[in-house]
RNA sequence: GGGCGCGUAGCUCAGCGGGAGAGCACUACGUUGACAUCGUAGGGGUCGCAUGUUCGAUCCAUGCCGCGCCCACCA
């Protein structure tokens, strides 16, 4: 016998387990059978599982446990990423705690800590993904740093330098001078802050007390000009054009140059150009042959190329120190108090960006993605929801040299080797490189290898093939790739997802994926994003314990709706909670009923109406289950599974077939019990892509005393019912029934004449409306009581009740449940509570029963009313006797 | 500045050409034999505003207002 509730903490482990034990998570091998693979967005290996990843993966679960019931041969491709700055910075941050530093542990000690740590703490969201009730192929789990991905890294940067798409340059790039190194234009984070916006006057060279004046909010890198320019036609400095300026406190002439660049309307219309510290700069110094001078060490402090005063400050230091200067010389002209975006890195929100001048490798897109814009373009790849598609359209046709150095230690170590002369060679091993230097070099030579690892995304762009064995030819390649579908949020559509379609098509020669699946965020009920500094951020594994996974599973899934952000409450999860338990109480219903599964059973073969119309709708809910799974519309499926389980099956199915399973006709009682049965897997199977736990529990416990089941319900074949008759008529008998039944409008319990009470029940004439539900007999007589206008009759034989449709009444079968002496006593006492009520009802109704001399008109229309109802009541008489005939 | 999304019941949201819905919250009643993690009933909305298309608009079009996000700029 069921318990009352169901406990997840008690069989989630054990369920999970035996799924994984039996290898019903490895990628499926069925010949003939279509392939359906998804690889995962590899989390980060020190990370542990959030709200989106909760999210993420209910997703791609739904769809791997719906696709492998499907009987395709499904493959979901779990593994973590190294996350190359993230990790080290985790790693450094715990060596401080230890008194211990990356440098002065040396690069090979360093790693080996972060290995140790990998080892110790890369478990974690792996094991979270289990609580999850994720149903990767963990025979298959990967890591971007194992042998093989490195393997593949190396392949790919190798082939992609020669040919000639991998090259060093050196430019600008946004600087993190605390990590010491590069990073993309995608990780910068513009932050507005406030700040100012210091107006500097620079004397002009040979003429006293000539200014020219320029704005800029950042002062320090004044140090840095190398000229200040107008737009050419600025009348305002066109005189000025071709002369110099002198830098004030360097005391370094540089020239005035007119560059359209310049805005006229911003600022005085005159810029400083500062090349080495300014991305527009550059640019201008580029055009006009100025070089940039670069005043900043890597740490961000002003370096010896600037005046002695200057030297080492840091550079807000430094900043504080120039205005002061600048205005003890009386050359700020005016100071205004601005908000501005400054550039910050986007993981701690913490370090202002530089532009920096460094030398780093660059791989230039350009052409992978114009195939990728292609693939899209042609519907190779496509993405759900659409409009997603314009934002990568947007970028990829825009698309600037992706800088893929990185001046870390954790992460792939660029596979490059300088010789004495500083002759580069690129090859995927030492001793290759070796052996090319000496044949370049006609000797061996002393190779010195780059240090610079490779950007992270570089390892995720490969994912979805190198994690299937390539560069080997491998059968998973060949059955799985492309894969069918991604799941991911939007924020790495940049990232990883435009990456994965270039490096895909570049190598593999097809799209890496033929549908993308954005989902939206996960926020708080309020809106907001959840942080750790806002102390919103909601614990999936907390909520695990506490509601069970299924539960977050469900809440997540019925709200993954195509456009907005989800907002997750707790008392959301608190509903999908309940609604397992509401399931689990149906499944003990059928249990206590014995309403045990049958091999033999045929849906197709039932003859009671109820039974007909809750095949047809268990077939209509299959319909529509799968077509919302097919298109990624998970709320809509989530949405008509849990409608079909609440409100059809519990809340008239089981009420319906309560009087039948009481009575006395074994042969309507058996095929009531087999379709219960026969539905209720139904249900299970339905439900298993979003509940995997408490259905397969379900599953199992159903089955104790019936026929045993085959296999695990997650091994269960996908219902497919589109072949079942549509019992049209039982369906359009039972909906107007249950129309009927739910339009009871208005009753009212009233002692007429005591002791004379009648059980009266007023339908709105002919017409529905709210709803009263026919739960059982005894429900019906003790629902009609309790509400505003029943009249219970002692006259009418007990166990009936008279039907009073307008002024047509008919009598009703209610079974023997019913102690009529009781429910008077109870509605007494409940009429006397409520007589206001009676009486504004009476008002309302303007109940002509109660009118002594009706006037012709209203007796007419009472006539019309009765002959309708009388019509009314007849066939719903005929219809309930024919549930249960 | 460019782009995208969203404004529907107190809250969170679904619906998107012909009856305005769900969950939560609220009110009243009810522990009955699957389920109080429940049931029954009830209150509550000029579907952001305006114009247009249409026999008919919450739904389509245009404009406006408000909110959010992305990209760019960032003197």
């Amino acid at each position: 016998m069921l318990d009352k509730i169901f406990h997840p903490g008690e069989v989630e482990a054990r369920l999970y387990a035996q799924w994984e034990d039996s290898g019903a998570f490895r990628a499926g091998s069925k010949t003939g059978m279509p392939s359906f693979a998804i690889v995962i967005p590899p989390p980060n290996v020190t990370g542990s599982l959030h709200i989106g990843h909760a999210l993420n993966n209910t997703l791609q679960d739904a769809l791997a446990r719906f696709e492998r019931m499907r009987g395709k041969n499904v493959l979901w491709q779990p593994g973590t990423d190294h996350a190359g700055i993230a990790t080290q910075l985790v790693v450094e941050r715990e060596l401080a705690k230890r008194q211990m530093s990356r440098v002065k542990m040396g690069r090979e000690k360093f790693l080996e800590e972060v290995w140790r740590w990998k080892e110790e703490s890369g478990g974690t969201i792996v094991r979270q993904l289990r609580r999850l009730g994720a149903s990767c192929d963990w025979s298959r789990e990967r890591f971007t740093m194992d042998e093989g991905l490195s393997r593949a890294v190396l392949k790919v940067f190798v082939a992609l330098h020669k040919e000639g798409l991998i090259y060093k340059d050196k430019r600008l790039v946004n600087w993190d001078p605390r990590l010491q190194t590069a990073v993309s234009d995608l990780e910068v984070e513009n932050i507005e802050v406030k700040g100012k916006l210091w107006h500097i006057k620079y004397p002009i060279s040979g003429e006293a007390g000539r200014f020219i004046i320029v704005a800029t909010t950042r002062p320090e890198t004044m140090l840095g000009d190398v000229a200040v320019a107008v737009h050419p036609s600025d009348e305002r400095y066109t005189s000025l054009v071709g002369s110099q300026a002198l830098l004030p406190l360097a005391n370094r002439p540089i020239p005035i140059i007119a560059d359209e660049y310049s805005d006229p309307e911003k600022g005085t219309g005159a810029v400083k150009i500062t090349p080495a510290h300014d991305f527009n700069d550059f640019d201008v110094g580029k055009r006009h042959g100025l070089a940039p001078l670069n005043i900043l060490t890597k740490e961000g402090a002003l370096n010896d190329l600037v005046p002695d005063a200057y030297r080492g400050l840091d550079r807000f230091e430094a900043r504080k120190r120039v205005v002061a200067d600048l205005d003890a010389l009386g050359l700020i002209e005016k100071t205004e108090d601005i908000v501005h975006a400054v550039p910050h890195d986007e993981k701690t929100k913490t370090v202002v960006l530089e532009p920096y001048l460094t030398e780093q490798w660059y791989l230039n897109v350009t052409p992978l993605a114009e195939k990728a814009l292609q693939a899209v373009e042609e519907g190779r790849t496509r993405f759900v929801p659409e409009h997603w598609t314009n934002v990568y359209y947007n970028w990829m046709r825009n698309i600037q040299p992706w800088c893929i150095s990185r001046q870390l230690w954790w992460g792939h170590q660029i596979p490059v080797w300088y010789g004495p002369d500083g002759g580069i060679f690129v090859e995927e091993t030492e001793s290759e490189a070796r052996a090319a230097a000496k044949k370049h070099y006609g000797r061996e030579v002393a190779l010195n290898r780059d240090p610079d690892v490779l950007d992270t995304w570089f390892s995720s762009a490969l994912w979805p093939f190198s994690t299937m064995g390539w560069p080997d030819k491998t059968p998973e390649l060949k059955r799985y790739y492309p894969t069918s579908v991604l799941v991911t949020g939007f924020d790495i559509i940049f990232f990883w997802v435009a990456r994965m379609m270039m490096m895909g098509i570049h190598f593999m020669g097809d799209v890496p994926f033929h549908d993308v699946f954005i989902h939206t965020r996960v926020l708080d009920e309020k809106g907001q994003k959840m942080s750790k500094t806002k102390g919103n951020v909601v614990d999936p594994l907390d909520i695990i314990d506490e509601y069970g996974a299924d539960a977050l599973r469900f809440a997540l899934a019925i709200a993954a709706g195509q456009g907005r952000d989800i907002r997750l409450g707790i008392n959301r999860v608190e509903t999908c909670r309940n609604f397992g338990t509401k399931l689990w109480n149906a499944s003990r219903f059928c249990e206590m009923n014995e309403c045990v599964r049958k091999r033999e059973f045929d849906p197709a073969t039932v003859e009671l109406t109820v039974n007909k119309w809750i095949v047809a709708e268990t077939a209509r809910t299959v319909s529509e289950v799968t077509t919302a799974l097919e298109a990624y519309r998970f709320n809509e499926a989530a949405g008509a599974a849990y409608h079909f389980v609440w409100d059809v099956f519990c809340d008239w199915y089981v009420e319906f077939i309560k009087p039948v399973l009481n009575g006395n006709d074994e042969a309507t009682k058996a095929e009531t019990r087999d379709t219960a049965a026969w539905t209720l897997d139904r249900i299970l199977q339905l439900l298993h892509p979003f509940m995997p736990f408490i259905t397969e529990e379900l599953w199992t416990r159903m089955a104790e005393h019936a026929v045993p089941r085959r296999s695990m319900l997650m091994l269960s074949p996908w219902p497919d019912l589109s072949t079942l008759p549509q019992h049209e008529e039982a369906r359009s008998e039972m909906n107007w029934l249950i129309d009927l039944i739910s339009g009871v409008r208005s009753v009212r319990a009233e002692m007429n004449v005591p002791p004379s009470a009648r059980l009266t029940l007023l339908l709105k004439g002919a017409s529905v409306e709210t709803s009263l539900r026919l739960a059982t007999h005894r429900d019906v007589a003790l629902s009609l009581a309790r509400l505003s206008s029943a009249r219970v009759t002692a006259d009418i034989p007990q166990g009936s009740a008279q039907f009073v449709i307008g002024e047509a009444a008919a009598a009703l079968p209610l079974g023997d449940v019913i102690d009529f002496a009781k429910e008077r006593a109870r509605l007494e006492k409940e009429l006397k509570k409520s007589e206001d009520e009676i009486a504004r009802f009476d008002a309302k109704l303007g109940n002509p029963g109660f009118v002594a001399k009706a006037p012709e008109e209203v007796i007419e229309e009472q006539k019309e009313k009765r002959a309708e109802a009388e019509a009314v009541a007849v066939r719903l008489r005929e219809a309930l006797k024919r549930l249960s005939a």
